[in-house]
DNA sequence: TGTACATCAGTGAACGCGCGTTCACTGATGTAC
DNA sequence: TGTACATCAGTGAACGCGCGTTCACTGATGTAC
């Protein structure tokens, strides 16, 4: 049955949110249609009266997910320490997109690769402002390296999970990038 | 019709071979059974004679994929500079498999993801070996701080191929690991 | 060494399942009077 | 403000396609004599 617009809207935004949590849990090609619906409350028919297709969710769900609300970062070193967190590595549903989706956006269309770029770029921007090194290029620098690290450490420490090396590859990153930072 | 036993031998490993180039490619799930004994120069009914299932397939693929021939490593500022190369950025079938389909393991089972998590070990392991840092934690340090950047930054410049920003990825993350390695 | 036959690696048609997508229908919304 | 009706968001059955997997068959291999 019709529903209002309102609830129309508020249906729209929670079948992003839940896409994108799904997504991250599990990966685009493992999370059906009907399961992003389930999760929104809704049936899977009235799905493509949002969207053109499963794709185009895809595109849309990223860019909803890369462009949160909240748009300042904390100083780098206190940005690293939640980062590289077993919380972060553990809650991979509410996770930093880019580490969870990045492998699998390579295989996208050019839509979502450009959502995944344009995200890549707003997070170094935002950690280069953060950065209280001295000099444009020594700031740049180091918000390009240290995202590397970041994603990097938090991806290893992922496929490592269970083992003591998942520990360790998030304490000793941590540590490697608060030194070079000082 | 039946062949000879080396020929079997050597269709495995074809199989294998071809699997961990089109896994690395396209990842998992969008590389048929079919496609891959193709590109093996069979036809997808044999299939099941060398492999179990498709699962089975990446479980094995994956362990023959990480146990390359070559175990010994360059000094590590040298592995830098081939790694963090466009040839390896663009090269994704031959590439590292730890960068190429980490993520895509996060979401197999068991199997797979020890098989990954001892291919890291492994390779920390020789980056230790060949580290100039003095004291083994030091080492240890800058081999697990290396592997994160260097994956990370591949990953990135991949996510963000055809953008300036591909190269700068990957030229800024090799200044900043090769000064640290100083 | 040569021959006869059992074995079995590989072939390709067929099956079944899951998933993306479509569509006729329902009933609440919201507009026109 | 109240009523009548057109609109249309959401429902759930159904469709079609691709893919993993199975299976009866083929014909080269390799063993037994």
């Amino acid at each position: 049955m019709k529903v209002s617009r309102e609830q129309m809207a508020e249906n729209r935004q929670k079948i992003l949110h839940e896409a994108g949590k799904l997504f991250r849990e599990k990966g685009f090609d493992a999370v059906s249609v009907a399961e992003i619906m389930q999760a929104a409350g809704l049936t899977h028919g009235g799905f493509y009266g949002h969207f053109k297709s499963k794709d185009d969710l895809i595109d849309q769900a990223l860019v909803h997910a890369m462009t949160a609300p909240d748009q300042t970062l904390p100083p780098l070193a206190s940005f690293v320490e939640t980062y590289l967190s077993a919380q972060h590595r553990d809650e991979r549903g509410q996770g930093c997109v880019i580490a969870g989706l990045s492998s699998e956006v390579l295989r996208q269309g050019p839509e979502a690769r450009r959502a995944m770029a344009e995200g890549v770029q707003a997070q170094i921007t935002r950690m280069e402002a953060q950065s209280a090194a001295s000099g444009e290029a020594a700031r740049r620098r180091e918000a390009v390296a240290s995202i590397s690290a970041l994603v990097g450490a938090l991806i290893l420490s992922r496929v490592t999970d269970g083992t003591p090396l998942s520990d360790e590859i998030l304490s000793e990153t941590r540590a490697w990038i608060t030194g070079a930072l000082a």
